[in-house]
DNA sequence: GCCAACGTTGGC
DNA sequence: GCCAACGTTGGC
């Protein structure tokens, strides 16, 4: 069993919105690192946290899971799209994603400002590593189950 | 809206 | 293969 972190913005699909939906296809993934986890790591029932990025509040908002084996994206060879990969072949897509499904909200926002707080017994988290920019990234289980614990605490 | 950090692109 | 230019991410 793994666990993650994916980002998303609120505004364009939130946390209410997974729930609504249910299952969702993880599609506009254009990061390779990001897609490698997805392509190779990821396994169906990994635990995934469901971040709120670029927002008032960024953090993590929710639960979900991985629902299904990795496929190509087809947001990749839609002309339409705003994700459209001329460069990707048919054959050899380049872009993979998984299906990920809701499970539930946590109990509050745990903020990001929140998590960085907490640095010294989340030591190593990418989340608060310099720079960091990934949509997609994995998360050590002694890291998972502290900010699971952080849901119920109030208090820093 | 600003801007630092980072990934990608393309000329050479 | 280098690296400057550019575009994007995402916290603040």
């Amino acid at each position: 069993m793994n666990y993650w972190l994916m980002k998303s913005e609120p505004d364009v699909f939130g946390i209410d919105d997974l729930e609504r939906v249910g299952v969702e296809p993880w599609d506009g993934v254009r990061n390779y690192q990001a897609r490698n986890f997805m392509r190779d790591e990821m396994k169906v029932g990994d635990k995934i946290f469901f971040y709120h990025s670029n927002c008032k509040e960024p953090g993590v908002v929710g639960i979900a899971e991985v629902a299904s084996k990795p496929y190509p994206d087809p947001t990749q060879f839609d002309p339409d799209s705003k994700y459209h990969d001329p460069k990707s072949d048919p054959d050899d897509p380049r872009w993979m994603l998984v299906d990920v499904k809701y499970k539930r909200h946590t109990k509050r926002t745990i903020p990001l400002r929140e998590i960085k707080d907490h640095g010294d017994a989340l030591e190593g988290l990418q989340l608060i590593k310099r720079g960091n920019r990934l949509s997609v990234m994995p998360i050590d289980k002694q890291h998972w189950d502290y900010i699971l614990g952080m849901e119920k605490s109030w208090n820093l």
